[in-house]
DNA sequence: GTTGACCTTCCAGTAAGTGTAAGGTTTAAA
DNA sequence: TTTAAACCTTACACTTACTGGAAGGTCAAC
């Protein structure tokens, strides 16, 4: 399986893949008589779990440190949540922040007029640093 | 006026006010004998402005399209408020995201054991892609 | 006069890729 | 058979919004 069909399969860009190599997140794929990388299913496992640990939000050093976690048997699950955790504090930390945004910029859009007048209120805001 | 004064004043960093001079968000600040930046009271509503509109979500890019409109006495107050809602827009967005990651995270969580055992329903969501 | 706290410029690095170039290979059609 | 499309390879540059650090000049106080 060349690296378009893996990334196909895993949900990945070939780029992608390739610079997960590059930076050491996954091994080195094997190569054919060709220079072309080759992927087995073993691989691929590999692939869709970085896949899926970043789309959960898990940055690639976390996505380092989940795999590590999920290539030794010998793992406490303790240490895994305790990752996940982390996680979720760090998101929900986030979210805070884009609500408050959220409500200035609900604020801000409701206060100005939005005609062709120069007056705006948004302007105003910025400029004087008047509400909140 | 020096830049760490000017820094104090605005909120922003020396660096950073370096960097917004050197991107062309700002103007060239004006030089004393000495080759050192001198800021005065209008360069400081620009930084505050600046400083404010960043603390409110806008990218830098924004930020500089926010500042033209507020030079600009023959603005239209809908072309602020049609860039404040696009922004309003990315936010929500954005959040919806986090929300969704926020779930996935507490459900994972919540499944797994953290204990002394491998087995971890988090390693086995990522493996397998089981969980939503 | 010298110490410490400023100031200056420039270079490099961050996160997580994406875009593009230059070149080799494979496959299918004409 | 050739040639064009669609792959593959590497390597370098670019993105965001700064931050850190080096190397060197300046200023104020003691």
């Amino acid at each position: 399986m060349n690296i378009s069909q893996a990334a196909k399969a895993s949900g990945l860009s070939p780029k992608t893949i390739r610079y997960y190599e590059r930076i050491d997140l996954i091994g080195p794929a094997s190569r054919g008589d060709n220079g072309y990388r080759d992927y087995n299913d073993q691989d691929l496992e590999v692939l869709r779990f970085v896949q899926r640990a970043r789309a959960t939000g898990f940055g690639v050093e976390e996505c380092r440190q989940l795999l590590s976690l999920y290539r030794n048997p010998g793992r406490h699950s303790s240490e895994v949540k305790e990752l996940v955790e982390e996680k979720l504090e760090r998101v929900e930390k986030q979210i805070t922040e884009l609500l408050h945004m959220r409500d200035t910029l609900q604020d801000l859009v409701t206060r100005c007029p939005g005609n062709e007048q120069a007056q705006c209120s948004i302007i105003d805001s910025l400029a004087e640093g008047e509400s909140h």
